[in-house]
RNA sequence: GCCCAAGUGGCGGAAUAGGUAGACGCACAGGACUUAAAAUCCUGCGGGUGUUAAAACUCGUGCCGGUUCAAGUCCGGCCUUGGGCACCA
């Protein structure tokens, strides 16, 4: 039998035997693994998707065979532009490409024999499935978690289409070059901000990767400061953020947003309305740049006729407008430290405003002059306050506290903490999504759908190209949009925009365990037995977006009593790309791709599988190599080479036995701590050593090929099999000895003053004296302490000797 | 600018905890088998000095310094590449 019906052959085993089916509820250990389910582009599968793929199954595989009850399921998140996209230019429903693409990928995920429990498939745009992506949203309504804001969207007047921020880069649309501009759109948002300690604290609670943590805790930007109340001069009050307010008697102005609502209540007092309107309008415009370089200087008016005063002082000082002040972050005012501070220093410089140091270092000489400026590093640093009536003298930390308690106690200041993580913009105005199952009545406002109503369905129609106004495609289905509302059946109409892709991908993990439940999203039962997802594996480009969607829903979805855990998701790794032959992104443009079915068909897919476990560290980036590949392809050829080999035996042969339990030791371990390339090369160590043989024993053979079996399945079951043996998927993982594992004997080095000289064989019981005497012994070494005195030995058992002399 | 990751032979990469740097694989070179090729097998494979050959010596993990009996690994300061965030007060 040639590779490729061996393939098909053991495929087709599985499916019949049900073999990776996981059932819920099983006495065995559940263990769940998850990959995260791919967006079934035209394209087809990629060599990454294999490679991590590969990786997850390879451990779905052990663990099985170890006893546990493994979930490894796959489906499929296949709303979103992309689709929309391709169906608007062939002229086909997004549906059937769904359904197209869907059984493409399906066929190649089969044809590389992954271990996924295919009875749990589903995907997001299935009904079953987005009835209850649709239910979970109302949920989030009905607590107060969801609510309408009006927010601009990049649009692009040529496409007449709303364009995602990643589309509209740089301020100009991504497919016809023409300028962004911004529209205001009404839309529906998530409390996401308000989960932000949560979603922080809850980070203890896992077991994801430093950097996946790190990458949240970025994200979500905390920042600890002070919020402090300033009085206008003539009436009026606004508040600053900061995070120095021991800066406090430095401020010589104030810059205010130029899309907040302050400047709009200020406005009826403004002097010089003129020039304030137009920086706004200005400002408006430059949004959609997207903030490049553009406007790195730091433009802004001056507000005329309105001054603040200092609250700490009563100094009266101007305000300025300026869009380096964000209208949405803080409280959309800043007070304005030029000597202590980059960017209010830019501005004073470039509005030729004053400035007043108070912040002081002998070591560091920090003398503010015209065009000199000291950064924020004073902290720490011995700095000291100046200029600050009963604070000068003080340290920066001492300050902090002391002016903080001050103004607290005058009740004019609150300590606050703020988040650069914003709430969570859910509507988008594209047709190929999960219809947000509300409606709006003019008597009764927006009111939720009745939940025994839904699947609120995407209705099956031929036009779904968006309209000229930026609505949804949606909007055009008349008698879709016209409806009756639930609460006073008066006439109503449907909300039109749809939900974001990342909506339906916020919860799958969880529908998998109990994925055809028609009457909840999944069963208390089922979650509390899978528990959590144990191992999740996805690319680090998700980790800020994807997987803090998806904590905050879970945590959301806790918080209401419908999961049994805060934190669903316990282990989080990520995997390196696969790039092309010549290091970079693959990209048909570069003529650099690899499609995996071409690999399956001229190599096999267990070589194509021992390949990318072994190409290199499986969380860095590594390149294609098709010499690389064909070097897997001789080490398989040699695996199936060995069976000439076998003579009858139960026992591990007495020369192979330490370095079979050394490797079942190895690969255990390498497969558990993403160290997959070295697992395949202590395989390859393996085999090398058999290979030296005269004859293995059928017991030799039979671990390895066990030890093999995650990462290449077919040809393992197919030798094994061979030798008479019950199939490896139906059998049970091999036990290392300890004691096995090590060596009775081994080779260390001996080193004069660190440079390795000489090595001696010593037994792994060897006393210390006993190594040392060994190692000055031996000639060599004789030979360089010769009119040497010694000053120290060092003797560390098992690795090494180190004599100093002089 | 800030944050993160990485930098080791011709190449992909090893080196659990500071302890013989370069495992394993690829490429390359020489040889065996063959009419020949492919496949397979054997040998070599960081640089330099050295030797008939060895031995031996020496330098070597991005750069400069430090700690240590001992540094790819730890510490300080840089440089380069990749990724993320980017006026967040």
């Amino acid at each position: 039998m040639n590779y490729h019906d061996i393939e098909q052959k053991w495929q087709k085993y599985w499916d019949e035997h049900e073999t990776f089916k996981a059932v819920t509820g099983d006495a065995k250990p559940p263990f769940y693994i998850l990959v995260e389910f791919p967006y079934p582009s035209g394209a087809g599968l990629h060599v990454g998707h294999v490679r991590s793929y590969t990786a997850q199954d390879a451990v779905a595989r052990m663990k099985r065979l170890q006893g546990y009850n493994v979930l490894y399921p796959m489906g499929w998140d296949a709303f979103g532009a992309p689709a929309e996209q391709y169906a608007i230019k062939n002229h086909i429903h997004p549906k059937d490409a769904v359904r197209e693409n869907i059984k493409t990928f399906k066929g190649q995920m089969k044809s590389l024999g992954f271990s996924f429990d295919w009875s749990r498939e589903f995907s997001t745009t299935d009904p079953e499935y987005y009835k209850w992506t649709q239910w979970q949203f109302l949920q989030f309504y009905k607590h107060g978690m969801a609510y309408k804001a009006t927010i601009p969207v990049n649009w692009c007047p040529n496409c007449k289409t709303v364009l995602s921020n990643e589309d509209a880069a740089g301020g100009v649309c991504e497919r016809c070059g023409a300028q962004v501009t911004q529209k205001e759109k009404s839309q529906w948002m998530l409390k996401m901000a308000s989960y932000a300690e949560d979603l922080l604290e809850g980070l203890k609670h896992t077991n994801f990767a430093e950097k996946v943590k790190l990458g949240q805790i970025n994200w979500i930007g905390k920042s600890t400061g002070v919020e402090l109340d300033v009085e206008i001069d003539g009436g009026g009050k606004f508040s600053v953020f900061t995070t120095c307010i021991e800066t406090v008697y430095g401020i010589t102005f104030f810059v205010i947003a130029p899309d907040g609502k302050l400047i709009q209540e200020l406005m009826p007092r403004v002097e010089n309305k003129e020039e304030v309107l137009a920086y706004i309008e200005e400002t408006k415009l430059k949004s959609a740049m997207d903030r490049t370089e553009l406007n790195k200087g730091k433009s802004g008016c001056e507000v005329k006729g309105i001054q603040a005063i200092n609250p700490i002082n009563g100094k009266k000082v101007p305000i300025f407008l300026g869009d380096f002040v964000l209208g949405d972050y803080g409280t959309g005012a800043v007070m304005a430290v030029p000597s202590h501070d980059e960017r209010d220093f830019e501005y004073a410089k470039e509005h030729h405003l004053d400035m007043v140091q108070v912040i002081t270092n002998q070591a560091k000489d920090l003398t503010i002059t015209d065009h000199a400026y000291e950064k924020h590093d004073y902290l720490g640093n011995g700095s000291v306050l100046m200029n600050s009536e009963e604070f000068s003298g003080l340290t920066v930390e001492e300050a902090k506290e002391k002016i903080t308690n001050k103004l607290v106690d005058e009740g004019i200041a609150r300590r606050v903490n703020n988040y650069k993580m914003r709430d969570w913009i859910f509507s988008r105005q594209r047709f190929w999504g999960e219809p947000i199952p509300m409606v709006f009545c003019e008597k009764c406002g927006w009111v939720p759908m009745d939940e025994k109503d839904l699947p609120l369905l995407l209705p099956d129609v031929a036009e779904y190209e968006p309209t000229d106004t930026g609505e949804s495609p949606l909007a055009k289905i008349t008698d879709w949009v016209n409806t009756t509302c639930p609460k006073c059946g008066g006439p109503a109409k449907r909300e039109t925009d749809t939900m974001p892709n990342w909506a339906g991908s916020s919860w799958y993990f969880l529908r998998f365990m109990d994925p055809h439940n028609t009457k909840e999203f999944a069963s208390q039962d089922a979650m509390k037995y899978w528990k959590r997802v144990d191992w999740y594996n996805g690319g680090m480009e998700h980790t800020a977006r994807h997987l803090l969607y998806a904590r905050f829903w879970v945590q959301f979805l806790y918080n209401i009593g419908l999961v049994p855990e805060k934190e669903m998701i316990w282990t989080r790794v990520s995997h390196g790309m696969v790039l092309g032959a010549n290091n970079e992104k693959m990209s048909k443009s570069k003529g650099n791709v690899i499609n995996p079915d071409d690999v399956v068909k001229e190599y096999g897919a267990d070589v194509l599988r021992v390949y990318e476990m072994f190409m290199g560290d499986y969380q860095q980036d590594a390149p294609w190599s098709t010499d690389s590949l064909k070097g897997c392809k001789r080490f398989i050829e040699k695996v199936i080479r060995l069976k000439e080999k076998v003579v009858d035996g139960d026992a591990y042969s007495s020369s192979l036995e330490n370095m079979i339990h050394k490797t079942i030791q190895k690969v255990q371990n390498d497969l558990l701590n993403l160290a997959y390339n070295t697992a395949v090369s202590a395989l390859m160590i393996l085999v090398n050593a058999y290979d030296e043989q005269e004859k293995i024993t059928k017991a030799d053979y039979h671990v390895l090929l066990t030890l093999l079996n995650p990462i290449a399945p077919h040809i393992t079951e197919e030798l094994n099999e061979s030798l008479g043996y019950a199939p490896i998927c139906e059998s049970t993982w091999p036990v290392y000895d300890e004691e096995k594992t090590k060596d009775a004997e081994k080779t260390i080095g001996v080193q004069i003053n660190g440079k390795l000289r000489g090595e001696i064989t010593i037994s792994s019981d060897e006393a210390e004296d006993s190594i040392l005497e060994k190692a000055m012994n031996q000639e060599k070494i004789q030979k360089f302490l010769e009119g040497k005195s010694i000053v120290k030995t060092i003797v560390i058992p098992n690795k090494i000797v180190n004599i100093v002399v002089k």
